[in-house]
DNA sequence: CGGAATGTTGAACCGTTTCAAACGGAGTGG
DNA sequence: CCACTCCGTTTGAAACGGTTCAACATTCCG
């Protein structure tokens, strides 16, 4: 993991306010980031972590298949995403991570990752040593069972994606694939974002959906066509969210957005 | 849930022992497939529960879709499934559940399900009622995070399908989830087994690998031709492991079977 | 025994991949 | 400022893998 580093240490229960992002990308402060990390855990506790901001550039590995990694860490802008590769080296993408979701969790517990994370665009990526965290966690079970949710909530995902991938033609997939991001990337309750910037490449988009790039680029094309998907570079503009759902056969239930994770069940 | 039911109360801080299972399915006792959801717990605590066993007839449901379910259960002998639908009705099992798995654990934090459970195969259950666990697990950490271990070796199993179905043709599509249940139904720290019974339906395969059962069917004989496979109804022989691993590209790791779960980390 | 579910086979079809070539834009160095 | 390169996008043609449809055989189960 290389680009700029550098650490930061936000005095004890104070709230961490920092300038804007003033990325479209997002437009997502790092308060927010952070807050969104929180918010499934124990808002102050965590705030009081030190922790440690890298900036990575595109395709920089974040942790490789093997790896025990020691600390986890919270996306706070860009897209990263995990992969796995088959023999023949074709690649699939099994998660797409958005600012502020938490990675690396895992391996808390798995002790050897079966999967790399790569950042898709430019990130920068907070990072918490491993031992705070677990320490918290004994101490708060509520954190623990925050931080499960959040895993639960990937496996839900990972659930729909293999629906789509398994039983979705292309059309369907990339639709489908669209719709997540934009309800993803909005504020938790409000309404699905009518447009955002995703800067991956056809490429990844084919592998995150199980396509070539050749064929991600034709169905792009017969999407905006038929004005689901207006093309534009690497922005995204929906002009009739019903009509994508449609095409995409999207039912949003199994983001479980509409979770209070701050009461989740403590198990 | 239908079938016959009966209730057992054991008595406190007894190991349960019972007759064996007869059925050349699974060649498991029950006591072993308890063993084995405990293995993952606290072995004397979990048996000190009360708990419900029952028996289920393939195809029944044991969880739909937007079910709220208040207790959590053990699969003693069978296959269960969790598979979710699109729009086209057309079906994708997400999950393959083997003797001695838990499920139903994840609705403890979602609340509500986003995807079905249904048995594949005539299947024992034994259900411990909600409440239960979770009062244990507040006061033991350990059960906690083995119980979150267990639903992260299910989302490294969903990303590894994912890899299998978004990337792989069907011949090795098959050949993967061939091996992947010849090492789940193994015990523990043991080889692959070299033969067992997998009395699923071709069209239940199919449902698991994003195939037609016409194309299983084929793919089938196929393997079964280059020796790969020896065609019988609903049973596995596998003659020769690593071939079948190399059309498989098969690479047990992701399974995490190496993992000693008794001394997980306590997260 | 009879009916339903599952397995088997073949032929036509079609969605996606593969291969190949060209294009465009962004960044770099001369 | 142009030429050059790199990377991603675009396009077309051919090949392929898997689906669909349909008919029939077999097994399972009440």
């Amino acid at each position: 993991m290389g680009g700029e580093i550098e650490t930061f240490r936000p005095p004890v229960a104070t709230v961490i306010t920092m300038t804007a992002n003033s990325d479209p990308l997002v437009g997502m402060t790092d308060k927010l980031a952070i807050h969104t990390a929180i918010s499934i855990a124990d808002r102050k506790l965590l705030l009081r972590l030190p922790y440690t901001r890298h900036v990575v550039q595109a395709g920089e590995y974040l942790m490789r298949e093997g790896d025990s990694p020691d600390n986890f860490s919270v996306l706070v802008s860009g897209f990263a995403g995990r992969h796995k590769t088959s023999g023949e080296e074709q690649r699939q993408i099994v998660t797409i991570h958005t600012p502020g979701e938490i990675f690396d969790l895992q391996q808390l517990h798995l002790e050897t990752a079966d999967h790399n994370i790569q950042s898709l665009t430019r990130c920068e990526i907070a990072t918490i040593p491993r031992l705070a965290p677990r320490q918290l966690a004994d101490e708060r079970v509520t954190i623990a069972g925050a931080l499960v949710t959040a895993s639960l909530i990937e496996l839900a995902v990972a659930r729909e994606w293999l629906l789509n991938i398994g039983r979705r033609n292309a059309r369907a997939r990339i639709a489908h694939l669209i719709c997540e991001m934009a309800l993803r990337l909005s504020r938790k309750g409000r309404p699905p974002r009518q447009s955002f910037q995703l800067p991956l490449t056809q490429e990844q988009l084919g592998d995150a959906v199980g396509l070539t790039s050749v064929h991600v680029n034709s169905t792009l094309k017969a999407l905006a066509k038929d004005g689901l998907l207006p093309h534009s570079k690497h922005g995204v503009l929906i002009p009739h969210w019903g009509n994508l759902v449609g095409v995409a056969d999207f039912d949003s239930r199994y983001l479980h957005m509409n979770l209070n994770r701050e009461t989740a069940p403590s198990l």
